[in-house]
DNA sequence: AAACAAATGATTGTTGACAATCTACTAAAC
DNA sequence: GTTTAGTAGATTGTCAACAATCATTTGTTT
């Protein structure tokens, strides 16, 4: 007799809450955001191969919800497609990473104006605390703590600039970007400080609302991060790449 | 027998092509360049509910491939999806359109930069054609005939900038804010003058290689075109009975 | 032994069927 | 007349089977 289940008083059970999550959310987005989780975290490394009926069996779910999660997931750049041949966890290449690097530049720099120009008390207050905790990993030279502090950073700046659209754009390149610099970065413990530095001043100019700084360094300190990134990889000198233009006037 | 496939000759008819095509695209991929076709061209409006039996049975497809092109097509932003309800072709409210706008002037300022930078002497020439006929359509103050020059010289110019990431994005960003522009523009004829000024000046700048001066226009040219259109929607809501004003929410 | 050919196994691409949910309509109650 | 409950139809979500393609191994030939 189904109509038990509406006789059912309100205690939440695992098995309720899981019918609830599936009231809200199809099986394809979930393992959409699964499989992003895995990737974005690199406990799905940059080239491995996802195979389908082993997913859908990990996550006890038939392969159609799985295909589906992949066409997502390609479109926003995570995984790449090979007809007949499966998706791979997308590889960034040096040069592709070079290109990105300087869209998010584009990006930042607007987010910088924007957030000069909007910022909440609050979000600033968050703000000047990551710093302070970056002062600390900075001092101990560990990367693994810096990392998730300087994404949660661009994360709070981002949301204080107040525009969807752009925030929606910005996650999306900053994953690309971290599919390549995950590996690199906690190789590059020696930037950690320039970087820190970059940070206490955009936030200062941020709070000063000074548009035109804050979009500025902004900019700027995405382009030094791609030359130290090159740098780290290569002992060699970096492509002639202008960090000062201002990001669009 | 189906012995007999592998026996025919070279001779490419309807049949052989179509086969020729299936080799390296998948059907989700073909449905998802046809709705996405459909979509940009107006073919299919905003807001329009997409029916999956229906859309699988006009391409001679199952339900599958149509779903999964669905995935990245919301992805994408061209259609938005609600759980057991469907998908609809998105409607981009005059806010988010505001907001869009922001983005895309970002964006094209990099375009104008790194265009200025990197241009081809063939690319600077299909630029001056282009605006060559938009004085034709200027003159004419033909906006069926301006609209397409103006996607067509912001795609020449995006593919000068010789970026490939920040070209796949910012495509992503003018489909999108086509799904707004396109009742409106058609209404803005007197904007075209202005529009055409702009775009002679950008390319005269690109030509020069002035880097923040391309870079500089091309982001006011956005901004521009952003008021232009505010303007338009504010004057004109007036409670005379003309058709349509729906899509501004 | 090296190289090519055929066959086998594994994986993806596609389809149709079934289950769950929503929408629209009818009818009864107030 | 309006509202509410119930039902029938349509639509989406999920799944499992089938077909096509690719990868690998085996066997044959030189």
């Amino acid at each position: 007799m189904p109509r038990a289940k509406l006789l059912l008083p309100a205690l939440p059970n695992a098995h309720d809450t899981a019918i609830a999550v599936l009231r809200e959310h199809s099986l394809t987005t979930l393992v959409q955001r699964e499989l992003e989780r895995q990737i974005v975290s690199g406990e799905l490394e940059a080239g491995a191969k996802l195979n389908e009926a082993e997913i859908a069996g990990e996550l006890r779910v038939s392969r159609g919800p799985v295909r589906e999660a992949f066409r997502a997931l390609d479109q926003s750049g995570l995984v790449r497609t090979e007809k007949n041949r499966g998706v791979f966890v997308r590889q960034v290449s040096l040069e592709e990473a070079y290109e990105i690097y300087e869209v998010r530049a584009a990006l930042d720099g607007l987010i910088g104006r924007l957030a000069a120009k909007r910022i909440q008390p609050a979000q600033l207050q968050r703000l000047r605390e990551i710093v302070k905790r970056m002062h600390a990993a900075s001092r101990a030279l560990d990367p693994d703590a810096y990392f998730p502090l300087n994404i949660e950073f661009h994360e709070v700046l981002g949301e204080a600039a107040g525009n969807h659209a752009l925030l929606v754009n910005y996650q999306r390149i900053v994953n690309e970007l971290n599919l390549y610099r995950r590996e690199v970065i906690s190789r590059s413990a020696e930037s950690i400080p320039a970087s820190t530095k970059d940070h206490e001043a955009i936030v200062n100019a941020v709070a000063k609302g000074d548009e035109a700084l804050a979009g500025r360094l902004l900019f700027e300190h995405v382009i030094n991060g791609r030359e130290r990134l090159h740098r780290v990889l290569h002992e060699a000198p970096v492509p002639r790449a202008r960090a000062g233009r201002k990001a669009a006037t």
